[in-house]
DNA sequence: TATGAATGAGCCTTCATTCAT
DNA sequence: TATGAATGAAGGCTCATTCAT
């Protein structure tokens, strides 16, 4: 009988060696040859289990999606202090990114391939609806009602603006570090500026 | 008989079909045959007056880097109104974008390959300094000066995060000028912060 | 506790699995995968029991002549009317057939086969020529001993022109018989013309 | 200013290469760089020209039936003596096969491809009720009325059997003279037996 | 005896580049 | 200066076969 329970194994092993192939090679560069090299099986395996080259592609994106959904479940759930919980979320987006080059690359990839692709837009959108969503949920609590979206969109377009900047420059720890005390920062002064006087 | 001076038509000719192909089929999908055909000329063409395909993409990347510059020098030249300078330069930053969603794609693109090219990453770095050096030069007349460097990372990052979320999500106009607005009030809002007493 | 006498089971199960799967998917599009699914074993099994997808399609060819051959002895054995038992060689012939389509799939995709296998061909050879003989046997007892060569060659020719018209045709049992009918009438045409005097 | 009206020279040096091809190694072993090789050109023409190889396999099924065609339109034409007609019609038939192995294998191969292609299934029902409708047209002169479709079924049947039975024996050219001489015997056979008596 | 995960050769196709015209 | 027919390397995919279990 042969080996069971190997397709979690399996495709693990293949999202991870695609993270590394995209960040070495780039999305070109990334070919079935170069990922299954990486992750020591054949080429053939790959169309076993994601169908194709594109079905990998896919499950990295959704891998990466995930993790970020998870990280962001870990680092808020148990707390009523919202501007603890607003915090928390910075720390939560730049977690991932900064624990590796490798996801930073996949996102700008991933963001690239999502113009072009209805699966993926459709997931990049949900994506970033959920940290406007977030966002909000706490602000609500913190600032004038009038000035929650507003607010939200300009938090939400930092941290993106720094993550992405953070990406294209070759990124020390520092820049990333400073990255989210400004992101911080911001917050603070928008609570400052708009909070509600009592709650 | 040589017609001459046609290398300067071909050149930009070949550079909008490229704009074009890659806004309309994505990086991937802009193949050598498909942007012939969009420039309305032979796929020879390519490789006479760019050496390959390599060349004719570095080549619109320039193109687009230029386009962005002269669009800073148009609209900043004569002013000593330092805060009327900084929002100008927020203007200049969304213009080209604003005017068609080619740009918007192609500067994606470009970033997402300028992660693995030398050559364009020099080209990335050069004009993500000179925003921030931009900035700063304004920056510096009107907050204080340990504020500067830290409020130009910010403006700056608040203008690519919304640069980037309009790209990816399927932009009205309304978000533009709503984003032109936010980073305009971010920037008030910094020198009301950190503004010098008297100036 | 290993199960014994499989071996006929799993044989039988797998040609049958293929004349199936050659008649609903053709030749190229049975793969060793669509057989496994059909008979429900693993494609392991396929080389554990005829060597390789060739032996199974070599061992399916020869079931298939095999039942050809029983058919006619089932058919034609203890008659010494040659004209029924030439009748009863017409019947044979288009009994298989007229079961099901499978075969005749089948048959087609065999005689492409057997030109390109020296194997298949000797198959073949045997088949065509047994088909001869037989007619020649008793077509002795009818006609003209100079006109027996020839009219048992018409009279194949008829059988397999008939054959191969309506397996190409989506055949439907009326035409089965009239070519039945058809052949049967040649028969008779072939002894009324050059039949023997006396008998 | 590159080579002209190459399209049809290369169309025609390819699907001479696919017969060939297809005679030498089979349906299977047809591959498109075999076929390249054949043809000295190299593999991406053929996707160039035919768009696949399956346009290049279907253009060379339409070419021998249009060679078929010609055939005997070339020995039909200029008659009223339906006699002579009906023997012309044996002979076209047989005139290409006899000419070389190539088409008798592809023709083979072709009936069994048909089988499981709506494209190739018209053509050869197309190709089959030419040969019958030819027949008819003639016999409709030279017998009794309601004795044509019988006759003509009757002789095409006899037509495609010896067509096939020569085609995997390994054919001398005597045996495609004899398979002609038959042929016409039997029209002759039938027209004496069903024949109007005044006309 | 039986499984099916894994392999990898071989296939068709795409596409940047070349070169005779 | 310009063409586009032709090339052929490289890509992704299929599938018969193997082998640890």
């Amino acid at each position: 009988m042969p080996k069971v329970g190997m397709e979690k194994i399996r495709r693990a092993q293949l999202i991870e060696a695609t993270l590394e192939a995209i960040e070495k090679h780039g999305f070109h560069g990334t070919t079935v040859s170069v990922i299954s090299k990486k992750a020591n099986v054949s080429t053939g395996i790959i169309s076993h289990y994601f169908g194709g080259k594109a079905g990998l592609i896919d499950a990295t994106m959704r891998y990466l999606l995930e993790e970020l959904k998870q990280e962001l479940l870990n680092h808020l759930p148990h707390t009523k202090n919202h501007h603890a919980r607003l915090h928390a979320i910075i720390d939560a987006n730049f977690a991932s990114v900064q624990r590796s080059k490798k996801a930073a690359v996949t996102w700008l990839v991933f963001w690239t391939q999502s113009m072009h692709s209805a699966d993926l837009a459709r997931l990049q959108n949900v994506n970033s609806k959920r940290l406007i969503s977030n966002l909000k949920y706490s602000l609500r609590h913190l600032i004038a009602k009038e000035k929650v979206e507003w607010s939200a969109q300009l938090i939400a377009a930092q941290i993106d603006g720094f993550w992405l900047r953070n990406a294209l420059t070759h990124t020390q720890h520092s820049s990333h570090n400073q990255a989210v005390e400004t992101c911080k920062t911001l917050i603070d002064k928008v609570i400052c500026d708009y909070g509600l006087s009592t709650k």
